[in-house]
DNA sequence: AGTATAACCTGTCTGC
DNA sequence: TGCAGACAGGTTATAC
């Protein structure tokens, strides 16, 4: 379910509840979660110690203590609560009564820990490709990585290549650069990419400023509040309706198993 | 190196 | 009403 832009509003919040406070329990409650340790070994290394902070790196979250990091990532229904959930997989808490939920229909979500020295050279961190609100990414950076024969759509959800982007994301990023999700990467333009570029970075700046999408009220803040983005999508999930831009028919595609949504009169096949 | 498929899970919606 | 099948915001192991 999450994306880069719901990850960010999670990530935000949950740093302002909780960076700098003392962990004084954790509690997993189910031990699948963990990737790498056994649920004693995490309350070994965390509990008694100080999160200095809650980091994101494309749709992971890095929750930096003193001398270890908790890497979470929420596949597909994961999500961060500040009270109990029905679905709750590992319990946070902090000084003086602060406490987080982790809960997740699916059971899907994963968690890591590394000692914090480590979590950048180790899988899966090591892997991510860059931050499509960096610095570094660039059209110029983006057309370095449509280098394969292979179609863009595919290419954007690739997260060693790019880290954050989702199936939501993807299908109003080519919209908005007016690129067919179907594109051999490799015949992009210099003005296409460009206009891919400006796509991707708009598309996840509104969505972060919007609290991202909540189709079935799996998406949540942890505060509890649905994202607001699904009122402002412009082609996903809108198979039949109008395109926001020529008026004509919307339609969806197939792409490895997945939808992608597009407009075929925008986005030039 | 690329893709395709299944797998991991649980739920909802559709059509017969 | 029941039941099978498709589908869902993600990633990964395995087989070509």
């Amino acid at each position: 379910m999450p994306e880069l832009p719901e990850v960010e509003n999670i990530r935000r919040r949950l740093n302002d509840r909780a960076a700098g406070r003392l962990l004084s329990d954790l509690h997993v409650r189910d031990e699948r979660l963990l990737q790498n340790c056994a649920p004693g070994e995490i309350r070994e290394a965390l509990v008694d110690s100080c999160l200095n902070e809650v980091e994101r790196r494309g749709k992971y979250m890095l929750f930096t203590f003193e001398e270890h990091t908790l890497v979470n990532h929420l596949r597909m229904s994961g999500r961060w609560l500040e009270e109990e959930g029905d679905r709750t997989r590992l319990v946070l808490r902090f000084e003086p009564n602060v406490n987080l939920f982790m809960d997740d229909l699916r059971r899907l979500g994963t968690a890591h820990l590394f000692e914090t020295e480590n979590v950048m050279d180790r899988p899966p961190i090591d892997g991510l490709g860059v931050e499509p609100l960096s610095e570094g990414f660039t059209p110029e950076a983006l057309g370095q990585l449509c280098t394969t024969g292979r179609e863009v759509k595919r290419l954007l959800l690739d997260q060693s290549r790019i880290a954050g982007l989702g199936n939501i994301y993807t299908s109003e990023a080519l919209f908005r650069g007016r690129v067919h999700p179907e594109r051999d990467a490799r015949s992009l333009s210099k003005e296409e990419l460009v206009r891919l570029h400006d796509g991707i970075r708009e598309t996840l700046r509104k969505a972060i400023q919007h609290e991202g999408t909540s189709f079935d009220g799996l998406y949540r803040t942890p505060s509890g509040q649905p994202g607001r983005f699904q009122h402002r999508l412009l082609v996903y999930d809108r198979e039949g309706e109008d395109c926001p831009r020529c008026g004509r028919e919307i339609h969806r595609i197939k792409q490895g198993q997945r939808s992608s949504f597009l407009c075929p009169n925008c986005q030039e096949g």
